[in-house]
DNA sequence: GCAACTGAACTACCA
DNA sequence: ACTGGTAGTTCAGTTGCG
């Protein structure tokens, strides 16, 4: 179930369900490692098996190389040897292989097993292939704090599942682990386990003086802070990950994964990925599509060459030196369309990359079985399959097949929607600067071959007699008739191999326009209705920083369109706006409904988010770079923190009229003018009427 | 000395 | 510690005017 590294014993340890209990078992792996060069003392003092073999090196065209293969003989973490190695030797000096692939995964990888999956174990491993999921008690864990939640404050209650803990603390806790005890759940779901809750727990027990232990085996949980990193000049915060031992702790709000696709799809990526659980939830698609890679690669025979950090980011030279495309957009018509029909490619860069063999072990290989990427003329070998389209095939194809399967069941589109996520990565992770087997040139002909095969179906729509309205990347808005559809996806799919789909049919389609040119739509902020639902992208109700005030507005405005009588859906959205605009005037908002919800990077200078940032830390929270901040606007601009906003820690219910006004009229101005009415219209028409 | 302008920084969304 | 493309707001420094 949880597969980690023992180091202390130098033993791996896993974790199995059976019907009725929970096991423990311990095995040995030979973390085997290669270098270059001659065999250093250090390996041979400590009695490690040396040996000179030819091994290919990952992800490369080339030959088989010389290097030296060391099988310590047990479990360890050959980094540790690496580090004193450079000691002694320099740093940089030779070449380390396959020495920073996580041992948990290599394990499996050797020995066949998968999480969350059926195996015999007797002395050894027997997988027993099967693609359903063990049935696991999940328990449901929640704490109520008196007062603000922080480790000082005492315990109010406990939610274990629907069942409320309440009375003194020593009690609750007492309570807590019987119920730990009767129920004996394999998987925790907490919100904020790791940033709060099991540190929390632990830490009243201390004080108590109690033993509690919520894993099944005693562990650490400190309180302690998370890290922020930067990538992409994005900050992201992370707070310290709380593991259980022999029982799954999920923070569903530190889990991309779980948030997005539930249980089912932590678990089905754990599997794919060959990752414990525990671990998958906390970590980003990407990582999975790193082992994923590491799998084939040594499945390859490759051995896989230590990607150490990166020295300098010179992100801006680089930025401007770079002549990577990515994909196209076109320029929306501005205002109301009717008859329009949304088509778009199921996985285009994933697909295309399958279909092209795209990988940086196929990629300027001439080898004479080629072809070249178009506008870049570099050529890709046709003759072998290549590292990362032998990995995103199968789950390209286990996707479709789920896909399918979703309309009877929830469980699979559950499913899919992780396998979505990892795919949409897998192509981000091919331009990603830091990933293992990324390489510019793949990501290059990955968007070469996407503008061309969307401006393939853009000229076979326009040869149809559509008129293409819009289109982003892998999306096409066209205007036409509906019946055409079918003929049109046909031809498409036979022309660039990659399968088009209808989307639906548009009652009506808006396009905004833009705040600088008027008359230039805006390519991802529109709103329509598709197939009688309301569509709404990019626009301020969708935006998790706008104030919840205004997203309730411009969602009524919006409804008010949805019938398509537009002459009375605007003096309808109009009376929205007035009424709005009447509450905010006379002070009768809500505080809470006007709250901005934004992250703090740590490198503002005197902006909103800073000064909040400064009355949290003036009320005793220290908030991370890559933390979101919430705040309400007290005065716009002013320099004194305390002026300018106020934060959920201080009773002050003032808010700055004239901003919010401000705001109000830019939220309808959205929606309203590519209807013909613009912001001032807006604004004479609910100030005077 | 202050308003107006401008570019960089920041934050967020879409595919 | 996934990408490029884009909008729109705000910050902070510079310019222009009286």
């Amino acid at each position: 179930m949880d597969i980690y590294p023992d180091l202390r014993r130098e033993k791996m340890t896993i974790w199995l369900r059976t019907s009725k209990h929970c096991h423990k078992v311990k095995d040995d792996f030979n973390s085997v490692f290669y270098i270059e060069g001659a065999v250093p003392d250090l390996f041979s003092n400590l009695g490690f098996d040396t040996r000179r073999v030819l091994r290919k090196v990952a992800p490369g065209i080339g030959q088989e190389k010389e290097v030296i293969e060391i099988s310590p003989g047990r479990t360890l973490d050959p980094r540790k040897y690496m580090s004193a190695l450079d000691f002694f030797e320099g740093y940089g000096k030779r070449e380390f292989y396959n020495v920073d692939l996580p041992l948990d995964h290599r394990y499996m990888v050797d020995r066949g097993i998968t999480p969350m999956s059926f195996v015999e174990w007797d002395d050894g491993w027997k997988n027993l292939d099967d693609e359903s999921f063990p049935a696991l008690r999940v328990l449901n864990l929640d704490v109520k704090t008196i007062g603000r939640r922080e480790m000082r404050s005492p315990i109010d209650h406990l939610t274990f599942d629907d069942e409320k803990i309440s009375g003194d603390e020593e009690g609750i806790l007492e309570e807590l682990h019987r119920g730990l005890k009767r129920y004996d759940p394999d998987v925790i779901i907490t919100n904020g386990g790791d940033s709060f809750i099991i540190p929390y727990l632990y830490y009243r027990g201390e004080l108590l003086d109690m033993e509690l232990d919520i894993g099944r085996e005693p562990s650490l949980h400190l309180p302690k802070d998370g890290s922020s990193h930067e990538s992409y000049g994005r900050v992201i915060y992370r707070p310290k990950p709380q593991m259980l031992k022999g029982r799954i702790h999920i923070d569903a709000a530190s889990s991309f994964m779980y948030s997005q696709s539930g249980l089912e799809g932590v678990f089905e990526i754990s599997k794919l990925a060959k990752i414990p659980p525990q671990k998958m939830a906390r970590y980003s698609p990407g990582r999975a599509v790193d082992y994923m890679e590491i799998e084939v690669a040594l499945e390859k025979g490759y051995i896989i060459p230590w990607k150490k950090n990166m020295v300098e980011d010179f992100k801006s030279l680089k930025k401007l030196l770079k002549a990577d495309r990515g994909g196209i957009t076109y320029v929306p018509k501005v205002g109301v369309h009717e008859g329009v029909e949304k088509v778009d490619f199921a996985s285009m860069y994933p697909s295309l990359i399958v279909r092209y063999n795209i990988s940086p072990d196929t990629i300027g290989c001439n080898c004479g079985d080629d072809r070249y990427v178009p506008e870049l003329g570099y050529s890709i070998c046709k003759a072998r399959k290549g590292l990362i389209p032998q990995t995103i095939e199968p789950v390209l194809e286990r996707r479709k097949r789920y896909k399918e399967l979703s309309q009877r069941d929830d469980v699979y589109s559950r499913k899919a929607k992780a396998l979505k996520w990892l795919l949409v990565t897998c192509f981000g992770y091919t331009g990603y600067k830091k990933a293992r087997f990324s390489k510019i040139e793949v990501h290059e002909s990955i968007t070469a071959y996407g503008r061309e095969t969307i401006l393939d179906a853009a000229e076979i729509a326009m040869d149809m007699g559509y008129e293409v309205i819009h289109g982003i990347v892998d999306s096409l808005w066209l205007k036409g008739e509906t019946e055409g559809i079918p003929i049109f996806l046909e031809r498409v799919n036979h022309a660039t191999g990659i399968e088009l789909e209808h989307e639906g049919t548009y009652r009506w389609v808006v396009f905004t326009p833009s705040k600088g040119d008027r008359t230039v739509g805006v390519p991802t902020r529109y709103f329509g209705v598709l197939d009688d639902v309301l569509e709404v992208k990019g626009l301020h109700l969708k935006r998790h920083d706008t104030p919840r005030f205004f997203k309730e507005v411009q969602k009524k405005m919006l409804d008010r369109l949805i019938d398509g009588d537009f002459d009375v859906g605007l003096k309808e959205c109009l009376e929205v706006v007035k009424e709005a605009h009447v509450k905010l005037r006379g002070r009768e908002v809500c505080r809470d409904d006007l709250v901005f919800t934004k992250k703090f990077s740590g490198r503002s200078g005197l902006s909103d988010v800073s000064a909040a940032y400064l009355r949290y830390k003036d009320a005793g929270v220290n908030i991370h770079p890559g933390q979101k901040v919430k705040y309400v606007v007290k005065r716009e601009g002013r320099k004194e923190a305390k002026e300018r906003v106020s934060t959920e820690h201080y009773q002050e219910e003032t808010y700055d009229t004239k901003f919010y006004e401000k705001y109000l009229f830019a939220v309808a101005e959205e929606v309203t003018a590519p209807l013909g009415w613009w912001r001032e219209d807006v604004e004479r028409w609910v100030k005077q009427g």
